[in-house]
DNA sequence: TTTATCTGATCCAATATTGAGCCATTGATA
DNA sequence: TATCAATGGCTCAATATTGGATCAGATAAA
């Protein structure tokens, strides 16, 4: 059995680190703990988890631990806590990144049943005549094309988005930029994307969303 | 053992929320009832609840009791639970979407104190000897890239990517796809983002970026 | 030998837990 | 209506845990 060098246990504490072991809460058991269940004293361990504090695995605090500075599931809610203060503008940005691309994944991907529920949502908000009934199938058209892309990830980031949109600073928002003239503008710009989906065109769908973001984009934001 | 602290406890009791345990009248049993069946003092048991209600799982009325935030279950929590089955393929795509266009942000965005931190990632990884210490500078050179962005929605969003990358599935896959050939492409590849990016040239910072990730894709995912 | 490292021990400072008590609100009961 | 038990909100002093730091000796390698 060699010898245990501080060194060794560092990278012994990075194997198990990395499998998982401790990452429930994100914090590691004392040094003193360590200490004795490796067998080594706490000077040795305190050089030990050294190494992991020199590059960056891990963090310490005197009198409350030391604790893995890689994300842990539980930070997922703080995340989204975080994600409600997200600006209109920030996110229109990422919009354009990631509709264009739902909008072509969707037409390669979509069923004929798929696209014949988008349509149906562009129909009911083409004919609709009120405000909200309008808003609420826009945002289903939208949704539904997120929803045959085949990518799950990407459908649960929309529904982030589309949970954030339905909050206070966006509301304010829609209303003020709503106007018959801009409705009928989005629905000519919503046929265009419906139209290369049904031509199973991902360029073209992927275009005309972009296009039809620019637009919600001025509106929405005055530029 | 583990010694018990508050945060172990929360984690303990959104485990037991999210198996069910007190779904019936949407109510957690009294501060003190709790306390004693996990064997701490009350105020513990408060400091513990309290992270539970911080993060909306909960919330507290006096005389009444504490309840589940139960009745809005369509929203970022579910998107969260679901999101932790997001399939790396699928997370792989949206990477490739928005991870150029972080890169290209920064290029335009970055100060340069924050382009020497991304320098100084890549320095490490480049010089790292053991798999888990490449491992974390190379996610601190991406995340970096993110953190100058100027886009807080998307920061978020690549926080939430790296939460998933933690789990599991990509555990094994990592190590598996792991060898000194391949960090080493790695490391050049990551030159040539980091390179685009003093140059303040955000096209080319979007295709390195975007090579970069079509190599990863490939060792990870093996086609 | 010299050098580096580990050991065992002790003290310090920051933080957390404990145990106890008191208050305000609530809802049920007399 | 008046009372009372249950519950969360809050404070406080004592104790325990934890990382930070240092030192003298033991051990092993060069």
């Amino acid at each position: 059995m060699p010898k245990l060098v501080a060194s060794d246990i560092a990278t012994a504490l990075k194997k198990r680190i990395s499998s998982g072991e401790w990452i429930e809460n994100g914090r590691i058991p004392p040094e003193r703990d360590l200490a004795s269940e490796f067998g080594v004293a706490r000077n040795t361990m305190r050089r030990a988890v050294s190494f992991l504090e020199d590059d960056g695995t891990v963090v310490r605090h005197v009198g409350r631990g030391t604790f893995l500075t890689a994300p842990n599931p539980a930070s997922m809610t703080a995340v989204v806590g975080r994600m409600e203060g997200t600006s209109p503008a920030d996110m229109m940005e990422i919009r354009q990144l990631l509709e264009p691309a739902a909008a072509s994944f969707a037409a390669t991907n979509a069923s004929a049943m798929e696209l014949n529920a988008v349509r149906e949502a562009h129909r009911i908000a083409c004919e609709s005549q009120d405000m909200p009934t309008f808003e609420h199938w826009d945002a289903e058209f939208h949704h539904r094309i997120f929803a045959c892309s085949r990518n799950e990830f990407l459908k649960e980031i929309h529904n982030l988005m589309r949970i954030l949109r339905n909050q206070a600073p966006w509301f304010e928002m829609k209303k003020r930029s709503f106007s018959e003239e801009r409705r009928s503008i989005y629905c000519s710009e919503h046929q265009m994307v419906l139209d290369a989906l049904l031509r199973r065109d991902p360029e073209s769908a992927s275009q005309a969303m972009l296009a039809h973001l620019k637009t919600v984009e001025r509106n929405l934001l005055g530029r």
